[in-house]
DNA sequence: ACATTAAGTGATT
DNA sequence: AATCACTTAATGT
């Protein structure tokens, strides 16, 4: 692991995780770049890693049957994939794809370390079972949204995950990436847009979104 | 100028 | 809300 890594590390994590553990996660981890749109993490594929986010961003999505998307949550810095915390107890399969939502700088920690550092650092205990925690309410508000809303909601709140996410208010994406991530067609991703275009919260071009009204997305 | 890709729309289920 | 079939608009070669 090269100076300035380390430098990122210990800004990111030096608060959270005892000097000894951060010693040790020096020696035996290494640094993985990612970028943008890069698959980190394919379904199927073994888990050898658990990652936590040093700098960037991911998204995690599932997939059904025929190979369409959805989009469960981002990850965000400091975060890590409770999902790849399961384990050699079960198949260590990956249930989920990760991909990086933009240029990631990712700490790929060996996954047998993960149980063994719960026993030895209290606060890798800690860290583990808050990210569980948190992960467990992203999962149930992810639930929520698709059972209960409807599909204009699903895309407001889209764009304001994504908005957030990504820290501005011009998105460079396509209807059909959306109609992707939320497992509909472009068609009504179109439709929903236009109309959110004419009541005066976007600004449109081809391939380029920009949220003028913020507030008021932001209030929905 | 032509081809390709993204977005808009009416009609149907 | 999904699908089809078609149009219009933007962009690449």
């Amino acid at each position: 692991m090269n100076l300035k890594d380390k430098e990122l590390l210990r800004e990111n994590f030096e608060f959270l995780f005892e000097e000894d553990l951060l010693q040790e996660i020096i020696s035996v981890s290494n640094i993985k770049n990612f970028t943008e749109g890069q698959i980190i993490m394919d379904i199927n594929q073994s888990i050898e890693f658990a990652p936590l986010i040093i700098s960037g961003s991911i998204k995690i999505l599932t997939e059904d049957e025929s190979g369409n998307e959805l989009l469960l949550y981002y990850l965000e810095q400091t975060e890590t994939c409770a999902i790849s915390l399961n384990l050699e107890s079960s198949s260590n399969k990956s249930s989920i794809r990760a991909i990086a939502e933009m240029d990631t700088k990712l700490l790929m920690i060996p996954i047998e370390l993960v149980d063994k550092w719960m026993v030895k650092y209290p606060k890798w205990r800690k860290f583990i079972i808050n990210s569980y925690q948190f992960r467990l309410r992203e999962m149930l508000n992810a639930i929520d949204t698709l059972a209960f809303n409807n599909m204009e909601n699903r895309v407001l709140l889209y764009l304001k995950d994504k908005m957030l996410i990504n820290s501005t208010d011009i998105l460079r994406i396509k209807h059909n990436d959306i109609a992707n991530d939320l497992h509909t067609s472009r068609v009504v991703v179109s439709r929903i847009m236009k109309k959110l275009e004419l009541e005066g919260f976007i600004v449109q071009n081809r391939n380029k979104i920009q949220i003028v009204d913020i507030n008021n997305l932001l209030s929905i």
